[in-house]
RNA sequence: GGCGCCAUAGCCAAGCGGUAAGGCAGAGGUCUGCAAAACCUUUAUCCCCGAUUCGAUUUCGGGUGGCGCCU
């Protein structure tokens, strides 16, 4: 109990894309006194505002939010980058007795950072990744896969061969620290997480209701400017990063004439529904959140209240 | 009115006398260092009726619907 009462209280807003995480943070943060973190790993960028749906100063209400847009499309940034800043900020914002609130759709972030995830420290690896690449490409996925059998047999039951990106990271994180990954991942849990956390997830009981809004934010990004916003990455040289976020790289054939501007916007929507899809089912096995569909309430000020609950049920008030 | 073509899953689409590829969409899932990424699983009895046949989605006849052309 007494440890309990030491924990760091931590308010986390989750759910797929579209689904007013921001909007409800921001709400959360006025009424509790807080401040918003976010977890979102495509806002941390500079120059992709619209297509991100990163917050506006105006949406902000003058809220502080923390990582977001604060580094160049072309950096490297990882899982690991983002826990160690998310816990730093979640300190400082702590040490001002300000309520940290985690929002935001990536939900990789999201748990590294409420399971208190301990990655390892290790060295860069580029050059054996791209000597493990050569040999896969050479020897196929089935052939890395007994490789990542014989070292590492229990994550390699977990991986389909296919799936190249992970059963080549097993192989690599062994070769380079000695340990396997299975190993790595019971040492990085070793340590109980110090938050006293309330998760809550937004959700809709009618898939189709979530799929229209996407819809229409997509619409949205495109009055406001989306395919400019494009172009000018472009043609500052980053392309990299945007290569592979949702609402840019859908547009570079736009951008090359190969396929017409209406392709090019129903595409972004498909992508992005089924990344929406990918987000549920992450969050879902999840049972720590506490889910409030959204479209089972009439207005947002509704959604606050019942957010509010939950949140004074779970914690016994912040 | 005549001639021709077509009819397979929500959509696109292959196919064959022995009980139907694939793609897309949809649904479900995996997840520890680029995660808005990567990967996995899953969905039909072939327009209707008759005939031939051991057996028809596949052949033949008729119907219905659609497309094209002609008068």
């Amino acid at each position: 109990m007494d440890e309990q009462l030491k924990k760091t209280p931590l308010v986390c807003v989750v759910g797929p894309t579209a689904s007013g995480k921001s909007s409800l943070a921001v709400k959360l943060a006025q009424k509790l006194s807080g401040e918003i973190i976010s977890a979102d790993s495509m806002q941390i960028y500079e120059y992709m505002n619209i297509g991100t749906a990163k917050p506006t100063a105006a949406e902000m209400c003058g809220i502080p939010h923390h990582l977001i847009d604060f580094i160049p499309p072309d950096k490297l940034f990882t899982v690991a980058d983002y826990v160690k800043l998310a816990r730093q900020k979640i300190n400082e914002v702590t040490k001002q007795n300000k309520l940290p609130i985690l929002t935001g759709g990536t939900g990789l972030y999201i748990s590294s950072v409420a399971d208190n995830i301990i990655f390892s420290e290790s060295p860069s690896n580029t050059k054996l990744r791209a000597e493990l690449k050569a040999i896969s490409d050479e020897q196929g996925n089935e052939f890395m896969w007994n490789m990542l059998n014989e070292i590492d047999p229990i994550l390699a039951k977990t991986l389909h061969p296919n799936n190249s990106g992970r059963v080549l990271r097993g192989i690599e994180i062994y070769k380079l620290t000695g340990t396997t990954m299975t190993e790595h991942k019971r040492l990085s849990r070793l340590r109980e997480s110090p938050y006293k956390l309330c998760m809550l997830g937004l959700n809709f009981k009618n898939r189709e209701t979530l799929y229209a809004r996407i819809d229409a934010r997509v619409d949205a990004m495109i009055s406001l400017g989306l395919v400019d916003e494009v172009r000018e990455l472009i043609k500052m040289g980053y392309s990299k990063t945007s290569v592979q976020a949702i609402g840019y790289k859908e547009f570079f054939d736009y951008l090359n004439g190969k396929c017409s501007l209406q392709e090019a916007v129903d595409c972004v929507k498909q992508e992005t529904r089924k990344y929406a899809k990918r987000q549920l089912t992450w969050f879902r096995r999840d049972e720590r959140i506490n889910w409030i569909y959204v479209d089972e309430f009439e207005d947002n000020d509704l959604i606050l209240q019942e957010a509010l609950k939950l949140i004074n049920k779970n914690t016994g008030g912040i």
